[in-house]
DNA sequence: CCAGTAACTATGAAATTAATGAGTAACTCA
DNA sequence: TGAGTTACTCATTAATTTCATAGTTACTGG
């Protein structure tokens, strides 16, 4: 049974905000649900490059929990769950995209960092051009 | 000796950022050498509570590696050692206000979410105030 | 009737991160 | 002489996060 960290909820905003975005995998699933809009499970295993099942789904409950993702369950066989964004979580995409630029006026110059692995580069630093 | 992670210059922008102020201590070293200016290693163990010298230690090395955080040091008996924030260290605070005002507005209607033990909330939300 | 599919769950191992407690050099002050 | 100070390091343990593998239900297509 999933169990919510009770403890963030009395963190402060800077904890509470790294913590829903923060982690190995959670600002990647942002990213792919933010450029494809609308994905099943099994779409969303197949974007996230070496992601097993186990992390999948309970990462998929924490962004849930707190509101960044919505989860559609159409009641057919073979089972068909969908995945997107909410408004709250299309709302942390400014803050993950001046990241990638404050990142980028940094690192950019001394290395090669968009890896086949790393979809959010590829949608994150071409749509924050301005 | 400490060994900086060669793995994180080829990661995306993304992944760059989150590594350097994400993480249970690194925002908040951050914040409350942005709220001090310049501190000694014993004021800020004092200052981030609860945190350990083998901790806090690493952590800076981290920070001082990444071009975040700058030692200087003072050859007197006893040791004097200060740290303050790099310009790079002080062009994350924008970020970590974004955070904090994004988290404001989901998440501090519904709990107390300053605790003494969080001196980067004070100076940060406050500060955030547009 | 057996393999395959979808969306998971359960379990244990491995890896990473953080905490604990002690120790160190070279002084100063009582 | 002996405790206190500073800025750490080191070794070990604990806690947390992630990985790897297998199993489940209720079907469908061959």
């Amino acid at each position: 049974m999933y169990k919510p960290k009770l403890e963030k909820d009395i963190r402060c905003p800077l904890e509470y905000g790294l913590d829903i975005f923060g982690g190995k995998w959670k600002s990647r699933i942002i990213c792919v649900l933010a450029e494809k809009k609308v994905l099943r499970y099994s779409s969303l295993r197949k974007e996230m490059t070496n992601i097993t099942d186990a992390v999948l789904a309970t990462t998929l409950k924490e962004l849930i929990a707190d509101g960044i993702v919505q989860r559609q369950q159409f009641d057919e066989i073979p089972p068909k769950v969908e995945y997107c964004l909410t408004d709250k979580g299309r709302s942390v995409l400014p803050i993950l995209q001046s990241i990638c630029r404050w990142s980028g006026a940094y690192h950019r110059e001394n290395s090669e960092y968009i890896h086949s692995q790393c979809q959010k580069c590829d949608y994150k630093c071409e749509n924050s051009s301005d």
